[in-house]
Order: structure tokens, then C-alpha cells, then sequence
DNA sequence: TAAAGCGTCCC
DNA sequence: CGGGACGCTTT
């Protein structure tokens, strides 16, 4: 998955500054430097230091974006010797794996790699065709500007001292490389201050940027391959290419930059007035920066929770959010996903459909029953009101659809837990088997909603076009009662939410 | 002080 | 390679 507002290539259009700063590159006048110079592998002017050039590419179209461009060949026309990544490595999905968990530790793979299609990052050297012999290394650096050395290492085939060193042939036409078999060793706190020494002792620093004072306070979880090529002139002059950066890679063990998963909902179904209790059982996250998002096409709120409300980082109890018209006639599916609030990483969505009030849908006129009765609170014991909480809880999917019990034709009351617990003093059902719930649906909705429900759930695309949502949104609009604004007044119903905290 | 979170290691 | 135990650290 790639960050949210980053175009697929690194590429800027048209004039931008990094032209500027690839002039400034090119015009390095890195034969003028010593040989002990170029075992730090030094790239920039002399006369620009490194923080300013790298801020100047900063400032474009990229705010918050890496400082380094680490793949401008498409803009680049000069004729100087150039390496690229081709294929950039996966920023997610790999644990960085300790010394103590043994030899292996994974393999990176590369971006657009998938189930069926691995790729690995690979690298392409341009402009190189005369030249016999390129050495490139690998090593892992800082995410952010100054771009240190990190503790962490590299190890994998070619891999030695925490770096991975290779030779490559251009004339032989040997000009790109795929890494495979590269892992991330991590290294333990107390092992950063001698990791980051060794490497500086073997002359491994990219961006001479040396040894931060504070070096316990390197991020851990996050790390960039930096490469860096070298080769020799006939004239025995040694010429350097990069370095040039990947985008981020992030362990995947860590809660602060880990994908972020929806393991399973204990409802997919809701008043479109929202407010309902949702328990979401998820993949770790922290609950001081994670929010639950509902959204189609158009619209989008968060769910509204507290932190006391995410349980041991696995498991969230939220309400629903409104949805932004609550005048539907027909069921409206939307998507539910977490999302980091630091990065703003989203997980793949889950399906929650939001119902029609009572009286609003099709076909259904009728009052529904009510739900409880005093005389029920007087069962049997219920010491930790778990029942008597359940007959409170909003009514699931098909006790809401349902105008009056008993009444449907064709309706199953057999299956799963569609019984209505007051009815069965028995009743210990788990979470609601939103299977079974599905199936009734479907033997009780028109053909016409049958159809469309049926579609968008093979789709995994709410069945909604622009008129659609922008018809609703202005229903919406015109739909709100005093009361009810007041009662939503603290969700969102708009994108103007769409970056902002809930 | 206890609970939650994190780092490390084991399986 | 993923799940999770468990002890140490932080809140």
C-alpha cells in the first residue's frame, strides 16, 4: 500500500526543481576528489551543503516527502552514469528479525510484488555501457535527513558487515540487478551505539553525516536502503554514482508502523441513525492513534470511540456514525477501515450496511414490536447484566428489518441467532453469524434490492454513482431535524473531515 | 502500585 | 514466518 497523497512515480512533471538539482549533480566535480574522499562515497557539491540542496527538493510537490528523489530518471537527459530503482522495495509486510531468531531474516520483496507476481527491488544502471565493472553497495540509513547510518544490518546473499556489495558488468550488458534474498536484522537497544560504530569504522556513510550524539533515539522501525555505485575510468580515476534512496521500509512487529487489519466485526449491519455498538477485533494497534472510519464514495465519518474503548490494543468497541442520509430507502453499503492517525495508513475495508429507518424502507410501514419490557428484566439472574445489556443494545440487521415477527413468509427462524433472545431463556449466542443474516436477507428483500445487494457484495464497491451521492448528501442536508443535529453534532457527515481528527 | 505497552526471544 | 510468551519499561 502506498501513502496516502503520493503519485505512483517519483517523476515530476514538467519544470521542477529537481532539473535544478540534478544540474547540480551532474556538474559534481567529483574527479577533483581524493581517493579517501570517495570512500564515503560523497556526492554533493562542495559549495552546497547537504541540508540546503536536499531541502530545496523538499519544498515541491512532495511536502513531507523523503528529502532525496530516489527514482528521477525519468527526468533525467544527461548522459552522466546513473543508477535507478527500478523496482522500489515493499514499505510493508516484513519483521525485521533479531540475531537471536536465526540465520534468516526474510526476504524483502518489491513493491508491486503480489501473490502471484513476486518481484524483488532492483536496481538499473544508466549510461554505464562502456564501462566493465560497477560496484554497488547497499547499506540502511536514516528515514529522515541526515540520512545516518543505522544500527540495524543488512544480511542475505552478498550481505557482509551489515551491507550487500555486488559487482556489475554494463559492458556485458549486465545493467540491472534484482536484490533477492535481502533481509533486515534488527539490532537490540543496547546495540545501537556498537552497530553504528562499526559501520562508521568501515568507512560506511553514505551522507557523511556520522554519529548522532543521541543515538539511542534512532527509529528502529523504519530504515531506507541507501545504494551507492562506484567504478574506474581507464584514466584510473574512480568515479562514484548516488547515493539514492528507497522510499521507507517498516517493520512489520511494530504497532507504530504495522499494517493495519480488521479481523472481524460483530455487526455488518446498523441503523443508518448510527449510534450502534460495534466490537471490532483487530490486528495491534495503539489506541492514542488509531481512528475507525466509515466511507463510500462520497462521504465519510469516524466512528466514535475513546481510548478506555480499545481493549488491549486488539479489539475496539465503537459506535457507528451517522450515515450522511438518513432518509435511504434502500440499504446502503459502506466501508468500515482503521486508520493510523500519525501516518494515516488505512486497512483494507470491511462492509457495513446501513439500514433505512423504520417506515422509510420499501415495503415496510408497519411498527415494529418493542424491543423490552419491564417484566423481562426479571428472568433470571443476569449478575453481570450481560442479557439485560443485549435486550438495551440496538436491535442487529434482522430484528430491524423484520416489521413484525412471525409475519414474513418464507422467513427461517431456525437459523443462526435471529431468534429474539427474550424468547428463548436458553439464548447464549455468541457474535451475531452475519452469514445466516445475509441468507434471510435475501429471502426477504424485493428482487430489485436482492439484485443490487447481491452485486456490490461481489463488487466490494458500494453500487453508488456521483448523482447518487451527491443526491444524498443534498437529502442529507435537508433531512436533519433540530434534534438530530444536536445528537450528531460530533461526527462528521462530509469530506471536509477527510484529514482531520474525529 | 498496577496496568498497559514494548522489546526480545521462543516455538 | 507468524503467533505469542514473558519480563522489563513506561505511564
Amino acid at each position: 500500500m502506498r501513502e496516502p497523497g503520493r503519485a505512483g512515480s517519483n517523476c515530476i512533471l514538467s519544470h521542477d526543481p529537481l532539473d535544478d538539482v540534478m544540474e547540480l549533480i551532474n556538474n559534481d566535480p567529483v574527479s577533483t576528489r581524493s581517493e579517501s574522499d570517495m570512500v564515503n562515497f560523497p556526492t554533493l557539491p562542495d559549495h552546497v551543503p547537504c541540508g540546503s540542496l536536499l531541502e530545496t527538493v523538499t519544498i515541491n510537490q512532495f511536502p513531507g516527502e523523503p528529502a532525496v528523489s530516489s527514482t528521477w530518471e525519468p527526468c533525467h537527459n544527461s548522459a552522466q552514469p546513473t543508477l535507478i530503482i527500478k523496482e522500489q522495495p515493499k514499505q510493508r509486510g516484513m519483521r525485521f528479525r533479531y540475531q537471536c531468531e536465526g540465520r534468516s531474516a526474510g526476504s524483502i520483496l518489491g513493491e508491486s510484488s503480489n501473490d502471484q507476481n513476486k518481484t524483488l527491488p532492483t536496481i538499473v544502471l544508466l549510461n554505464c555501457e562502456g564501462i566493465r565493472e560497477v560496484h554497488v553497495s547497499v547499506c540502511l540509513v536514516w528515514k529522515d535527513h541526515p540520512y545516518r547510518v543505522h544500527p540495524h544490518a543488512l544480511v542475505g546473499k552478498d550481505c557482509h558487515d551489515g551491507i550487500c556489495e555486488i559487482i556489475l558488468h554494463p559492458n556485458e550488458g549486465e545493467t540491472e540487478h534484482c536484490f533477492s534474498n535481502l533481509g533486515i536484522q534488527c539490532v537490540r537497544k543496547k546495540e545501537i551505539e556498537s552497530s553504528v560504530k562499526a559501520r562508521l569504522k568501515l568507512g560506511i556513510d553514505p551522507f557523511n553525516a556520522g554519529m548522532w550524539r543521541h543515538h539511542e533515539e534512532v527509529d528502529l522501525n523504519v530504515v531506507r536502503l541507501c545504494f551507492q555505485a562506484w567504478y574506474i575510468l581507464p584514466a584510473t580515476q574512480r568515479m562514484t554514482i548516488g547515493p539514492v534512496l528507497s522510499e521507507p521500509v517498516y517493520d512489520k512487529k511494530s504497532t507504530n508502523t504495522s499494517e493495519l487489519k480488521i479481523c472481524r466485526m460483530n455487526k455488518e449491519y446498523g441503523r443508518c441513525e448510527g449510534g450502534e455498538e460495534v466490537y471490532i477485533l483487530c490486528d495491534k494497534v495503539q489506541k492514542e492513534d488509531i481512528k475507525v472510519m466509515f466511507f463510500d464514495n462520497s462521504w465519510e465519518a469516524c466512528a466514535n470511540f475513546s481510548q478506555a474503548d480499545v481493549h488491549r490494543q486488539i479489539a475496539i468497541v465503537l459506535k457507528t456514525p451517522p450515515y450522511h442520509d438518513l432518509h435511504i430507502r434502500d440499504p446502503a453499503r459502506v466501508q468500515v477501515c482503521l486508520q493510523r492517525i500519525t501516518d494515516g495508513i488505512r486497512s483494507d475495508g470491511v462492509t457495513f450496511t446501513y439500514l433505512p429507518r423504520e417506515g422509510d424502507s420499501y415495503g415496510l410501514q408497519r411498527k415494529r414490536p418493542r424491543m423490552s419490557s419491564p417484566l423481562e428484566d426479571l428472568v433470571g439472574p443476569d449478575p453481570h447484566r450481560i442479557e439485560s445489556r443485549r435486550r438495551q443494545a440496538r436491535p442487529s440487521y434482522i430484528e430491524y428489518i423484520t416489521p413484525d415477527y412471525g409475519s414474513l413468509p418464507g422467513m427461517d427462524y431456525s437459523v443462526g441467532n435471529v431468534m429474539d433472545p427474550q424468547l428463548s431463556p436458553d439464548y447464549s449466542a455468541p457474535l451475531e453469524d452475519t452469514t445466516s443474516n445475509l441468507e434471510i436477507f435475501h429471502t426477504w428483500i424485493t428482487p430489485e434490492l436482492e439484485e443490487q445487494a447481491a452485486a456490490s457484495h461481489f463488487e466490494g464497491i458500494p453500487p453508488y454513482t456521483d448523482e447518487d451521492a451527491t443526491a444524498s448528501l443534498v437529502g442529507h442536508s435537508l433531512s436533519l431535524t433540530g434534534e438530530q443535529e444536536r445528537m450528531y453534532s460530533d461526527c462528521s457527515y462530509t469530506d471536509d473531515m477527510r484529514m482531520g481528527g474525529c
